[in-house]
DNA sequence: GTCCGGCCTGTTACAGTGTAACGACCGGGC
DNA sequence: GCCCGGTCGTTACACTGTAACAGGCCGGAC
């Protein structure tokens, strides 16, 4: 729980330091941010616990477990409860910040803030665990004239692709467990 | 397990009899005769265990968990405990026999003999909790380029859809909890 | 002020899901 | 006979997720 700690934690606002792993797109920052904002506009509680459930999530470069997070958010005297977590994240999932990995039982940070109705294409590398989040309306087309066809009204969709990342491609197939 | 009884079992082979609710196309017979020329063809073995494995997901109009087919299996004095059931379970999956529908922690029988290239959808019905697998090149080929683009290799695909099916629309909503 | 009600969190307990490890059994090949 | 591979029974355990209850906090009603 303290590994991480050489990146610098989340007290000063600067913009782009990679981050190490090299995943990240996700800037914890504009992630907070985001929710502070959703917050604010339906009126919602961003609370420490799911502010810092959130930077979790997002500073790690791969999908995480609920236990994982709890670990993580635990401090020697001052644990964390998974059942806590999983509270966060219900709350973080609902709003779009964080993703659930089914294949996975795992969490992901949301990389795009992409509107209610879009549904988001996750690439989860075999090799070195990372999960990218893409969106398609190509793909979303197509699921809609399929679903229409079968006379099926969808509510969630799931599109879960595992496999190999182009940087797992290039670098001796499945040789490094880090994500680049 | 003899509530389905109505709609007359596996002995006679006829070809659609629609099932009620629909999503019965799957023939336990057919099922077990593609599992025992696959084994023949490759040389494997379609065990006792196995075949009831699958019989009883064939037969089961919705998803079922691993601990369910294990009680299902289970007669006074003989019981058949879960892990047994997952290295069937896993020896059908790797097979195409049967599908884990990874949302729901649950397997269903596949409805289609798809090769292995071609992956499926299923349509997931939060009312009457059946599940419908379809097949779409569309959906297939969107995902191809999309992953293509993305420089992606995918090794397997999860596409799962939750709503309301059809006969659910037609019948007053979320009213029933019955598959028709 | 006090009371109340909603929301969030801590805590405990428990159910459900999945795997590792070891041993026995059974089938052929030698 | 022996060995070897695959299957299965059994135990034990880790991981995932939820229900239920209690306490804290905060804003509004009174
Ligand atoms: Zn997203
Ligand atoms: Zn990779
Ligand atoms: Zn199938
Ligand atoms: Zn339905």
């Amino acid at each position: 729980m303290d590994e991480h700690g050489t990146c610098g934690h989340h007290d000063h606002a600067h913009g782009d330091h990679a981050h190490g792993h090299g995943h990240g797109p996700v800037r914890t920052a504009d992630l907070v941010a985001r929710a502070e904002r959703l917050a604010q506009d339906l009126g919602l509680q961003f609370t420490a616990l799911r502010r810092r459930t959130l930077e979790v999530v997002a500073e790690e470069g791969r999908p995480l477990g609920a236990y994982d997070i709890a670990e993580r958010l635990s401090a020697p005297g001052k644990r964390v409860a998974a059942v806590s977590v999983y509270r966060a994240l219900d709350f973080l999932t609902e709003h779009g910040l964080v993703h659930r990995i089914a294949s996975r039982n795992a969490f992901v940070p949301c990389e795009h803030g992409h509107g209610a109705g879009e549904s988001a294409v996750f690439l989860i590398c075999r090799s070195c665990g990372s999960v990218d989040e893409t969106i398609s309306a190509e793909i979303e087309r197509s699921l809609d004239r399929t679903l229409a066809q079968a006379g099926f009204k969808p509510a969630s969709r799931i599109v879960e692709i595992e496999g190999e990342c182009g940087a797992c491609q290039g670098r001796g197939e499945a040789s490094r467990t880090e994500p680049c």
